[in-house]
DNA sequence: GTCTATATCCAGATAGAC
DNA sequence: GTCTATCTGGATATAGAC
């Protein structure tokens, strides 16, 4: 192996292990130390790569959001009325939730302490708010639609990822500490969803 | 005013400060500092008052849970059928999240790196999920229902909480920064919901 | 590239004057 | 009760040897 490539080895076993303990600890309650000690190396080669604790967690959180959000645009940046892509929506979501089910606390925490981040993501990612709400309001099918758009949005998205920012709290209240139980309920929610987003666009 | 009274009010004074500073930033973003500025305080007052800052923390954390988990307990142990207690929850958790909207990422994240908390909540509030599953299975009306009882709750209180911890992404997204519409929705929320547990309850 | 050693800073917490 | 002054520890980050 070539000087670079271990490089490139170490670079991805600090970032593996930078996500691992931002996740669980969140961004002020991790300390260098901690990410070093998780990647076996020590402070000073953290530093050597990436200079300082604020742009490790800024990768962090642009990786994260990297994980699901393009594929989120993708969909609605199509030309297809919005309630065709629900169905795929929900799936992307939840597939991407049962990968990584710590990202829901950690995105949330982050945007809500700094919200101002959140026009930096839409211009990585491509996305126009704008955009995207004025398209909605012009959505023909959404608008002969007896609820409002939105709520129905918030309705499917709340349904796809609370219970993930959740997890603690369902294991223990619902599924008895039994992590696959909670796995194969989430799964099913896929198409528990699917149906109630049925019965949304019928009912009036 | 008698010196204890003067004692109680800076007492709340800076209970309050705390609880401002530790919605916004969390836990381990606020310092002591922090807070003390905000009630307008140095910190040796915060350590004379309340020790360290866990103790003050703790206070906090139990006051937020203590603002809306009573009466979510209280309904769950009275002897109804949960699909009566439905329409109340609901009410009851858009109301306390309006009053409070950071409550939600607040305690999500304290559960999500601290879920040994749990048993400690319950216990100070007389909640014994082990007892409340069982109701649950052997809730007579729920047993004859299409959908697993779980998932039907795990959908009503997923649309009560999230669309507050997404707060700042659903203003910038769906309600262009205007608090007011923000808001207004919210309220909505209440009676769509209980549209959708009607649906949830005849659909197979 | 990775280490040891060190500089700087800031946080939490306590002692003691008033 | 509230302050100033101080202690101690831990965290980030850099310098410089190997």
């Amino acid at each position: 192996m070539s000087k670079t490539e271990l490089n490139t080895v170490t670079e991805s076993r600090i970032l593996e292990a930078a996500e691992k303990v931002f996740y669980l600890k969140g961004k002020d309650g991790t300390s260098m130390q901690d990410i070093a000690d998780e990647a076996k190396l020590t402070r000073t080669s953290l530093n050597y790569y990436y200079r300082s604790k604020d742009k490790l967690f800024d990768i962090v959180f642009r990786n994260t959001m990297g994980h699901f959000l393009p594929k989120v645009a993708d969909l609605l940046n199509s030309e297809r009325s919005l309630i065709d892509l629900l169905p795929e929506l929900v799936e992307l979501v939840i597939d991407s939730m049962l990968e990584k089910p710590q990202i829901p606390v950690f995105v949330l925490q982050e945007l809500s302490s700094n919200p101002e981040r959140l026009p930096q993501i839409w211009a990585d990612l491509g996305i126009q708010p704008a955009e995207t709400l004025r398209k909605m309001k012009n959505d023909a099918l959404l608008a002969e639609l007896p609820v409002d758009p939105r709520q129905l949005i918030i309705n499917v998205i709340s349904m796809c990822i609370f219970p993930f920012a959740a997890k603690p709290l369902l294991l223990e209240l619902m599924y008895e500490h039994d992590e696959q139980a909670y796995i194969t309920a989430m799964e099913e929610r896929k198409e528990l969803i699917q149906l109630m987003i049925k019965n949304m666009l019928k009912s009036s």
